[in-house]
DNA sequence: GCGTTTCAATTACATGTGTAATCAATAGTG
DNA sequence: CACTATTGATTACACATGTAATTGAAACGC
């Protein structure tokens, strides 16, 4: 699984919002946050079915896009990746990191807090 | 401030090991963990040279590199900045991701929960 | 059916990156 | 002082990426 880029996972992120998807409808999607040409974002429409992050179907003259990466299991390996690169592959320094920079706000602490109980429920 | 590649992180890693330091010295604490060539580090020092990701000063023939970006700084630049791509800026939706993936243990959340608590000693 | 519009496919081109090799200057060594 | 070894500087080169323009083929309008 080639590496995807930074601007082909955005384009990847309007696929994910519904699927499957013609360019036009992606381009469209993305042109509310994105000044991206639309013949830009067909060549990254491009790159990702040949690196098999998106697959096609035919409909009539056009294509319809849809993912086959899912989105979840990427945003993790990513996060995964750079953890493990930055802060030796824990979670805490990395969350700890945060603080330090006022990067934190009370609502992301409730929100870990949250997320702990759950999880300690879960697990015994 | 230009983005800093793979690559060059690694080296610029050895650095923050302890600088000043020689790229001789810099080449061997990386060939511990790395295959590269010398010639291939001396690349990676002069791109990050003229980045501005490090500074040198001479010593007789040869150079002392040194960091003149942070750490720290750099790694919550990062972390920041694939957090707002991938989880719209907020943390914890991040942590969570890792539960479902089993990447997180017992360990990980002893970490957050001791993190969490200091935070809110320190916060009111 | 012929021109026009619309797509996808192909090509373009500058800059970044991985991975070095070669060149040039300088410092030791005999 | 000439020769060699070292070390930074310059050059190399293929592949990735951002950002499109051009081309070719199919469909649609008249």
């Amino acid at each position: 699984m080639t590496e995807i880029s930074r601007s082909e996972y955005e384009v990847l992120e309007a696929i994910w919002l519904t699927h499957p998807a013609s360019a036009q409808c992606i381009i469209e999607r993305l042109n509310q946050t994105k000044p991206w040409h639309d013949k830009t974002v067909k060549t990254l429409l491009g790159r990702m079915v040949k690196k098999g992050a998106i697959g096609f179907e035919k409909q009539g003259k056009s294509y319809l896009y849809f993912p086959l990466l899912d989105r979840g299991a990427y945003q993790i390996a990513q996060s995964r990746s750079l953890i493990n690169r930055l802060f030796g592959g824990r979670v805490a320094p990395m969350v700890a990191g945060f603080a330090k920079d006022q990067s934190l706000d009370k609502q992301d602490i409730e929100e870990l807090k949250a997320f702990i109980e759950r999880w300690e429920q879960e697990h015994d």
